[in-house]
DNA sequence: ACAAAATAGTTGCATCATCAACCATTTTAT
DNA sequence: ATAAAATGGTTGATGATGCAACTATTTTGT
């Protein structure tokens, strides 16, 4: 294998790469032509309240593996398009709590419905045994350089 | 298991996407550390024409899995800094060919050893069928979603 | 031969990301 | 008790992305 094979084609950072950029392509397309004016950097943030409503923007920072400075600004926009608000935690000053809109709860259901069927999608031609162990490994590869990051 | 667990945790497009960032992440500081002012994107592009030197625009575009419009500008930045140079195709006036610098040949092995010594580091704890595993699967799911995203 | 369609590249617009500096508040260590 | 360190959030600077509109050139179809 040559060295351009090795660092190129058959490279996990440039597999890892291109799939996520096709992923987020889909996403973004099936939303769009769901009706829903949500980015999938914004669903991003969104699945985290849905499933736990009124955590801090640090919360949100760490489990959405994103600079805190990039919460304040997709929040920013969330919040200007009246999907989620900010309310002052009064145990801790320093700090606010996220939480969801009605009209945010109202299409729930409908965004994770999309996402779902972004998830069949992804499946095609791929055993369920096959797509866990990629799972598994892309987890490793996470946790390896979660390290060297730190 | 769960919903969120579903579209979050053990999404296939959750795990892909923060395993891209946390790579990203390290490569742009391996570099940097190596002395070299090459951000990720720039590499992306910069490692074809190590490969294959005096492609079109349109070509790196289609290799690099990138937008035209981010080509440009890429290529506008690396002009700048001396790292390649854009020459009008002779036989198609629409095109241009860009070509490496001398200075960019110049630290070729260099960077390529950073991103070798970056593959060697996603690798721990990963056997190599695994790894092998992963990269087979990761291209299926291109390769799906390649097709839905034309 | 020539009008219509396709292609290559650039630019404007809107989004998003990271880093570092900064402010306010809370925690800690003595 | 209080000074120093840590934490939560915002902002500015800089770099990157995708889409659509545009110009210039080439290819295609009749």
């Amino acid at each position: 294998m040559d060295i351009f094979t090795k660092v190129i084609d058959s490279s996990i950072a440039y597999l890892v790469g291109r799939s996520s950029r096709s992923i987020i392509k889909r996403l973004t397309k099936k939303f769009s032509d769901a009706g829903f004016d949500v980015s999938y950097e914004q669903w991003s943030i969104l699945v985290h309240l849905y499933r736990k409503d009124g955590q801090t923007q640090q919360e949100l920072s760490n489990i959405a593996v994103k600079d805190k400075a990039a919460i304040t600004r997709l929040l920013n926009v969330l919040e200007k398009k009246n999907i989620v608000l900010r309310i002052p935690d009064r145990n801790d000053k320093r700090s606010k709590l996220v939480y969801l809109t009605n009209k945010a709860k109202d299409f729930k259901t409908e965004l994770i419905a999309v996402v779902e069927d972004l998830l069949d999608e992804a499946k095609q031609d791929i055993s369920s045994d096959e797509m866990e162990q990629c799972k598994t490994t892309l987890n490793k590869i996470f946790a390896n350089f979660e390290q060297l990051n730190h």
